[in-house]
This record gives C-alpha cells, sequence and structure tokens, in this order.
DNA sequence: CATACTTACGGTACTGAGTCCCACCAGGGG
DNA sequence: CCCCTGGTGGGACTCAGTACCGTAAGTATG
C-alpha cells in the first residue's frame, strides 16, 4: 500500500488544521509542514491558499460548458436543467468535502465570497447560453434570459444548501422538481398545468402605472387586454 | 481653495494608475507616491487595494437594509423593489466613477469577483426579507424567495449594465419595468392576485397575471385597488 | 500663554501569500 | 554512460495588509 499523494495529504492537513484553529489562523507553512511537503509543492498543486478548498471547479466548469454546448436537442432551460444537475452530482460525489467546505464558507467570509464569486461564473455560463438560445429578438429578451439563469442558480444552490445541512434525503429528486417550478414559472401559464388551454396565450400580463381610480383606468385596460397581446 | 481631500487624492491617483498601467501592474506605492501620501495613510482610507473602486458599499448596504425594515407598508417584492432602485440610484449618482469600475471589473477577474460577491451580499439581504415576509408556511416558499430575490438583483444588474454600457437614456424608467416585469412574473396565474403600491406618491403600480377575461377580474381588481391597502 | 487631549498623518518593521529561479534527484531511453 | 524530463525542495523576492510608535496640527481648558 503506497502512501497517499501529495495531493491528497494537502488537502487532509489543510482541512484539519482550518478546523483546529480556523482559516485565517492557519498559514500555508502550517499545511506544508504537516503534510510534510515544501511550500513551493503547495502552490505547484493549489494555485492559491483558497483553492485547496474549491478544487476543480475549473473542470466543472467546462464540463458544464461542454454539457450546453452538446445538448442543443433539449430546449433552452431543459439544457440548463441538465447542466445544472450536473454540477449538484458533482457536489453530491464529493461527499464529505463539500460539507467541510461549506462549513467553512459559513464562517470565513473571503470564502464565502469566493465561493459566490464561482457560481456567478455558472450563472454567466447559463446567462450567455440561454441567451444565445432565445435570441434577443424582442426588446427584454436579454433581461427575461438573466432572469432564468438566476433562478436555475438558484433553485441549485437552494436544494444544495438543503442536502448540506442535512435537511433533505434525496436531493436529486428535489433538483428535478425544483427546475420543473423553474420551467413552469418561465413557461407561458396554461400549456405545461393545462389549467386553461387556450390557442395562443391565455396568459395576460398587465402592469402599469397611474394615479387615477380604476373607474378611470378602465378603458384603457380594456385597451391592453383586448388590443396587445404581446407577441 | 484648498487642496483636494487626502481620500480624492487618492481615487484619482489609483484610478488614472490603473487606467495608464492596469490594476495588477500598480501598487499601492505608486499610488501613494503619486498622491502624495505615505502609505498608511492609504490603508486608513481604504482597508484594501480593491477598496478604492468600490467605496462606501457598507454603507449602502446599510441603507437598504434600512429601507427594507421601514418599508412595511408596501408588499414585499415592491419593497424590495424599492430597495432595489435606491441602490440604482446610487450607481447614477455616482456616474463617471461607476463607468471607470465597470471598465475595470470587466478587465481585472478578481475585480469582477469582488463586484459579484458584493452583489451577493444584496441578495441575500432580499432574500431574508422576503423569506420573512412570506414566511415559509408552504414546503418551497423559502425556494420561491430565493429566486425571487435572485430575479430582482438580475434586473438590476440587468439595467445598471445597459446604462453602463450607454446603451440606455433612462434607468430609472427601465428599472421601473423591469421591476413591474419581474412582480408580474411570481403573481400566481390563475387568480387575478396582483401587488398593489399606492402610498409612494398618489401612484399606483398595479401588477398581475391572469387568464381570464378583463370583466370577470374586475371584482377582484376592485378590492385590489381599495380594499388591500387599508387593511 | 501653557498644558493636556485629540485627530490625522508618516515611518518602520513585521507577517503571510504568491512568484521566480535554480538546484536536486528520480526514472527512462539513447 | 549521458541526456532528458517531471516532480520536488529551497531561497530570495514582491507586495498587500497590520501593528506600533512618533509627531505635527488643531482644540479645549486652566
Amino acid at each position: 500500500m503506497s502512501r497517499p499523494s501529495v495531493r491528497d495529504r494537502l488537502t487532509d492537513a489543510a482541512l484539519t488544521l482550518f478546523d483546529e484553529r480556523g482559516y485565517e489562523q492557519t498559514t500555508v507553512e502550517d499545511i506544508v509542514e504537516r503534510a510534510g511537503v515544501g511550500r513551493t509543492t503547495f502552490f505547484r498543486h493549489y494555485g492559491s491558499k483558497e483553492a485547496v478548498i474549491f478544487p476543480d471547479h475549473d473542470r466543472l466548469l467546462d464540463a458544464v460548458r461542454d454539457r450546453l454546448t452538446t445538448s442543443s436537442h433539449a430546449t433552452g432551460l431543459v439544457a440548463v436543467s441538465d447542466a445544472v444537475r450536473l454540477v449538484l452530482l458533482h457536489y453530491l460525489e464529493e461527499g464529505d468535502l463539500a460539507r467541510r467546505r461549506y462549513a467553512l464558507t459559513s464562517k470565513v467570509a473571503a470564502l464565502r465570497d469566493r465561493e459566490i464569486a464561482s457560481v456567478g461564473r455558472y450563472q454567466r455560463l447559463f446567462r450567455e447560453f440561454i441567451t444565445d438560445w432565445m435570441g434577443d429578438r424582442t426588446p427584454g429578451a436579454s433581461l427575461r434570459a438573466e432572469i432564468m439563469a438566476a433562478a436555475v442558480v438558484s433553485a441549485h444552490n437552494h436544494v444544495l444548501r438543503r442536502w448540506l445541512r442535512g435537511e433533505c434525503a434525496d436531493p436529486v429528486a428535489e433538483i428535478d422538481e425544483a427546475m420543473r417550478d423553474v420551467i413552469a414559472l418561465f413557461a407561458p401559464a396554461g400549456t405545461p398545468q393545462g389549467t386553461t388551454d387556450r390557442s395562443t396565450d391565455g396568459t395576460t400580463v398587465l402592469a402599469f402605472r397611474s394615479d387615477q381610480d380604476l373607474d378611470a383606468l378602465l378603458p384603457e385596460l380594456r385597451r391592453l387586454l383586448t388590443g396587445s397581446s404581446k407577441g
């Protein structure tokens, strides 16, 4: 039986020390001393002190990108949902490491910021994909794409955090349900839930601002509801 | 005529140097040399090198928190929309500084990460407020709250970026429209339940979603406009 | 006017992250 | 045998950020 790899020794040493004396109180010097390697070796394996806790985020990001580009068969949000499930599964496979990371990011502000920043990268990826998929024919399409990406990522984070806190037995089932909710949120009402299946678009979304009485507004209201069914 | 304050000299020197030779290529030493002050003084005014570009984010965050806690008169998403408008107006008042910051965050990854992290703080604030406001009676309420917060923040960022890029003449009008869209997105379909906010300046903002005829909606509409704000 | 107290500033020295370079030492062909 | 290559260790360096101390300029108080 061979000794564990240098990389593993480093992660072990780092996480142990982070637990013992806290993240900021642990220097890279401490880590390499416990791991029994040189300081240079640490930075060769992990580009920074933070990176010990966030391993191969880049590779996962690439995997997500690949999944998105090769899944043109599915409609936009469904493809994104698939990619998101990929991310969640990655965390699930990490198992204990993911939970230790969560404990750390909950305490250390710098790590929480880094976590958020890396989430932002996924969101950016999704946004670009959805924007590309929708094409910004209509004004407001890019806004809609952005909100979609944000919603998808939020759903993922929500389920992930529930699992990390141990509040969730079957995260895969929950992510699927959450994704269905998100898709239903953006799908034109009437079609997915089958409440009232009208031909084109039974939904009426109305938003206006006025300082007049309702009765004074009625003609304008009626005009909005009958005339402009925004296509 | 007195010389500009130390703080202003520091920001000027920093931004100029960042433009000239880039962010990473500029040391704090360079900045203080050009500003004609000591190195210690720099860190007294700005806690870090990045903070020169992101001034008083903490104060703005506090302002948003105050606005949220004191705006119990409005329903959840409307209160959040008001707070978001506050943030946007802050950026608009910054004017040139905001644009220079945008140019920098577009190039330097570290700064972009910091920007995203600070946006995450707003989102967290909104999420907590909405969660609190909705109360998680139903399962999935906290997920919904999280998505709402994400959507609101996304809308803000979208309009802000458009303004920063000079693609947008009237950002306040756009943010209001975007917020109406967001509110309409989350208003439940089928039942003409909507949100109203009539306390600001005599104007009434109404947003709802329905698949029924206007005539069928009228009673509910009238209830929203007359009864609900009284309680 | 003199004495304290306060506030802002500058300087020095230090820690710690991250980089660079060079030297070492395996193994694996020629 | 030498050469080449990849992983390693060490030492020196840059730079951000902190701690501490000394000092000059107000400002109140006697």
